[in-house]
DNA sequence: AGAATGTTTCGTTACTGGCCGAACTATTGA
DNA sequence: TCAATAGTTCGGCCAGTAACGAAACATTCT
């Protein structure tokens, strides 16, 4: 009855990520990156002729934007709605009936540090958000993050502008929660930036085929010192 | 390759969420009552015995729970990241590719006032929030949300007690985007108090078959007086 | 030019999953 | 006890769609 723009669509929306082939090609684009459609059928697990259909389907529905270049074509999420979408998703999916899931090495990297869309995340993002918590730079009021004045002048000597962004439509500092951690870290600029900034002074880097993020050498050190993080915060906690 | 306990199992949750006819039952569930399986059935359009198998599956998945009352069976969203996840879709859907889509006079209600989970949302929910944040009680910095001292000392007057739920899991106030108005209204916390407390005060009340909310008599003037909205927030924006 | 790679289109096949009719169980009320 | 209402289970029908092979198109490299 109560059709309205609701009801239906969703059901278009949900049904195209409702689909396991799909759904793996968006995951692997939560990692932030443009894929190419070779890269997207490695990750679903099928042929590349069933790709080029999926991929024109999610395009069509502008749940992602193709870019070509030369004879290669980068997918990308059109969205940071489509990103918080698939994210609300795995939420629910990692809260739902547990069921046998065995934790293999790959996913051990994973859930150390990881991207997730355009920002971090795993124990490492938790940790730094923990600290952060901790230096009153960032305050988390029941979910809502807030950037304090010391803060704003502690990401500037860290490289980080945040100065230009405060009448941004985005939000500065938002929160999601961590599906492996249960716990919420840094989302919006400023965790998109915090990404940024660390990629670019080489404390962390992409790996190739996942989303993990390696932690290089200088940024052990780096985030110890810099972030003030405790000894033990690669610990499950 | 990198599956973990995404990729895969957020499909399944998608593809619930998929299907038309479930589709429709979780937009109704939006509303934040419980409702029995035969007003779900009415909802999506389709016979008992096929929503008592869409029921069966969301309940399975932990979508939705049940609770049996007499010969009655009251469903209701499982947590408020189904509710999260059901309206990051909508937003996906709402700015997809627009296709014709015209106004009734029951979408224009529901554009007024309506429930969205268990918060308000519409233009009456969008001016409230704009006059919060021109009087200083809630700061919507970049998206996020605070409350002031200010604020608080107006809410516990308006008979809202906020002092308790400090240091709650649940966010005091968020944000959630409107999808008819494309701005943010309040949620967490907050916004489910201020709609129950509204609620209690008799300025609005619900209505039978739909997510719309009625505005009273008593809601016309408390509104306007207690919040200050200007005179033509009813105004399409 | 010819070969190799990346991607799309077409046509076919096979399967999943939604839907309903009919029959069955449970609760309430006369 | 019987009738009415709410909900579920079963079986069969049907449509939509994901999958692949084959072949075409596009781009780059040699």
């Amino acid at each position: 009855m109560s059709r309205i723009a609701s009801g239906n669509t969703i059901a278009e929306a949900a049904s195209l990520i409702g689909d396991a082939a799909r759904a793996n090609m968006l995951s692997a684009l939560m990692g932030g990156q443009a894929l190419t459609a070779g890269e997207l059928a490695r990750h679903a697990g099928v042929t590349a002729q069933t790709t080029s259909g999926h991929l024109g389907k999610l395009t069509e529905a502008q749940l992602i934007t193709v870019e070509k270049q030369g004879r290669h074509r980068y997918y990308r999420l059109a969205s940071p709605d489509v990103a918080q979408a698939i994210h609300a998703l795995m939420a629910i999916a990692a809260s739902g009936p547990k069921r046998y899931h065995p934790i293999g090495p790959k996913d051990e990297a994973l859930r150390l540090a990881r991207t997730c869309y355009d920002h971090m995340a795993g124990r490492l993002a938790v940790a730094l958000v923990d600290a952060l918590i901790g230096k009153s730079y960032v305050m988390l009021a029941d979910g809502a993050g807030l950037v304090t004045d010391e803060g704003r002048r502690f990401f500037c000597d860290f490289g980080i502008d945040l100065g230009e962004v405060t009448r941004s439509r985005r939000p500065l500092c938002r929160t999601c929660l961590d599906w492996s951690e249960r716990r919420p870290h840094l989302a919006g600029r400023l965790g998109a930036a915090l990404l940024d900034r660390t990629l670019a002074l080489g404390w962390i880097s992409r790996t190739a085929e996942s989303r993990a993020l390696r932690i290089m050498r200088a940024g052990e050190a780096g985030f110890s010192n810099t972030f003030d993080l405790p000894p033990d915060w690669r610990k499950i906690t």
